[in-house]
DNA sequence: ATGAAAGGGGACAAAAAGGTCACATATGGA
DNA sequence: TCCATATGTGACCTTTTTGTCCCCTTTCAT
């Protein structure tokens, strides 16, 4: 059987949690500071730490110091490799055998 | 901005735990019964259980009862969804972005 | 009918996650 | 230099999640 990664599980722990869901798609335009992502979200600037922490922890923003400042940006590519190993194999014929057993309808 | 569906995070949830992610796995072979799926994993009845109550109320799993059995099947239906409005668009240009910067770097 | 087997609900304890605060460090500009 | 700005660390509290247990209901076979 398919074995999972040892860090698939960081990725999908920080991707269960709607804010950093949200940082990561404000970061999709571009990188963002500490501060600069804290104001936009009704949580401290040490509460946008953290789920910053955790976002770097599962490689999915990657820290770029300049001066005084830190800029997060995403790194998409963590995703994409769980979109592999995850997404993808589960979109094959699961679904025909769900209609076969009247599990499932077509819609409309 | 693109909005979130109210229960994509359900969804997210769902597979932030290794158990889940596991069993959902073990149904895409073909659908297995409460009890059958609790025996394979080093957890209780009871907790297999539960996780199966998420992954049902997330829609990842539906029951179908037979007789005093009931079998879980994966509906892997909410996995392509999320896959359609979080892991797509975030494959598209930011690696770009970031080699250009010099923060990521080409394998090999 | 009656007993064994499979499944389910609710209470509850332990562990993890999410959030805040106080305090400390580093940087850029007047 | 001196200070406002931006960020980082550790302790701490609260809520959610995870897992277990007891007890009950449903179903199948004898």
């Amino acid at each position: 059987m398919e074995r999972e990664a040892p860090d698939d599980d960081a990725v999908f722990k920080a991707l269960a949690d709607p804010t950093r869901r949200a940082v990561l798609d404000l970061l999709r335009a571009k990188a963002r500071t500490t501060g600069d992502l804290a104001g936009r979200f009704p949580i401290s600037r040490f509460g946008m730490m953290k789920h910053l922490g955790v976002l770097v922890e599962a490689g999915l923003v990657l820290v770029e110091r300049r001066g005084r400042e830190r800029f997060n940006h995403l790194n998409p590519v963590p995703i994409r490799v769980l979109a592999r190993r995850w997404i993808r194999p589960f979109e094959e014929d699961a679904v025909d055998r769900l209609l076969a057993q009247g599990l499932l309808h077509r819609p409309g």
